[in-house]
DNA sequence: TCTCATTTGTACGTATGTATA
DNA sequence: TTATACATACGTACAAATGAG
């Protein structure tokens, strides 16, 4: 049994006092000087321990103003980041983009309540094909409050990017709040889209990001080709 | 506009090299101190580099040994530290299991491979059928290493619960190391002990399980009836 | 089995830059 | 403008795991 690093402790003992209600979202931390001392260990070892919480999306940091509790910490344990256009390139794969639709509509039941928005409030919509090698490997619809992102269309059209679309609107970073999976067969029209057969199987994820302030940005749809991608999740 | 960090431009330098085939899979990187050399900077900068390859999934370090580019590159990391937060049987459903077989025979290359047991191991396995209102939702095969729970198939007879059963086992606690995800079509096999239609959508999950100490405990695999079951991952 | 050089992991120290309040 | 606080980057030292001999 190997001993536990010290950052590692700190980590532990910040999370809990988080999920104790120590702190509560938006609340500030501690500043890394004032940890530092507590703990009695140099500051490095305390930006470590935030640094895990920061990944794990229960803190974010603000350069100049402190590390401060993201929002809804009581659903604890531990959030994370995607980034699918991301990971892509990091699986080594030549990653691109192809647009189908862009448009500003009225947003449905569903679309609404995931974005908490007013009922019948616009949504602005991306919808596209995501390929590897040429070869397609998941059709996506990303929806967006449209109040609130004005020039997300134009944004997406240029960059082609959620996050840096987002980015360009005042979203410096988010996180997944939910995904849910399912396994799903291909309609006819994805069948066409993705190339492959009618029938074959589809995984199917839907999942809502939020801001630091816990403000959904995007209610996204993906359905990714079965039996081109596998999803990985590690601990 | 910021100036780039340089251990961002070293990390994103990396990232090309390796999708441009000039590290593949299993390979190893040069050491840090070689990287340092070749870019100039002190080793911590690489090592920060280095951090967010491997927190992309893109990289895995073995202290001693080195930094290896992670295999399987067609594998989609969603992200680390993800645990479900497994509502998938919804509240008030009480869960039910069947047992389908439990036998002790070698485990096959994956098998061993996955639970780092040497080749022709024996290996217990317990494959079984879970039920929610009298319904089938999964398929389940889990792999246990036959040597160290040598009565591991008595107790999950007794038990039903792979937590308790390896808890007699001696260990304690487990941990999920990773989960793998990819939507499949039922087979003529599965259909029929799931109650379903050959060809319908099936949601697969494999996973590793490890105990503290970081040694595979359980290799295990899940086949979900697509449209009866909805994993949720929560942040 | 044991030693030993190599390599990554942890922890501390110092300095400076940059954004915030 | 100024003090505060996080971000980056340099450095040193030792611990722990690996792998070769």
């Amino acid at each position: 049994m190997t001993r536990t690093p010290v950052w590692r402790a700190i980590a532990s003992t910040l999370t809990n006092e988080i999920a104790d209600g120590h702190y509560r979202s938006g609340d500030k931390l501690p500043t890394e000087a004032e940890l530092s001392s507590r703990f009695g260990v140099n500051r490095h070892t305390v930006r470590r321990a935030l640094a895990e919480l920061a990944d794990q999306g229960l803190t974010h940091a603000r350069r100049g103003a402190g590390v401060f509790v993201m929002a809804d910490p009581t659903d604890y344990p531990i959030g994370k980041r995607v980034r699918f256009h991301q990971n892509l390139l990091a699986a080594g794969r030549m990653p691109d983009r192809r647009i189908l639709t862009l448009q500003t509509r009225p947003g449905d039941a569903e679309e609404t309540a995931a974005l908490a928005l007013p009922v019948g409030a616009q949504v602005s919509v991306y919808e596209g094909l995501s390929l590897a090698d040429n070869s397609p490997v998941a059709l996506f619809r990303s929806v967006f409050p449209a109040q609130r992102f004005p020039t997300i269309l134009t944004d997406l059209e240029q960059l082609l990017s959620v996050t840096a679309a987002l980015e360009r609107g005042g979203v410096a970073d988010y996180t997944r709040v939910s995904t849910r999976l399912t396994a799903k067969t291909a309609s006819a029209t994805q069948a066409l889209q993705l190339g492959i057969a009618e029938g074959a199987p589809i995984l199917r994820t839907v999942s809502v990001n939020a801001d630091p302030d816990g403000k959904p940005v995007e209610y996204g749809h993906t359905w990714f080709v079965g039996d081109r991608i596998t999803l990985v999740i590690e601990s």
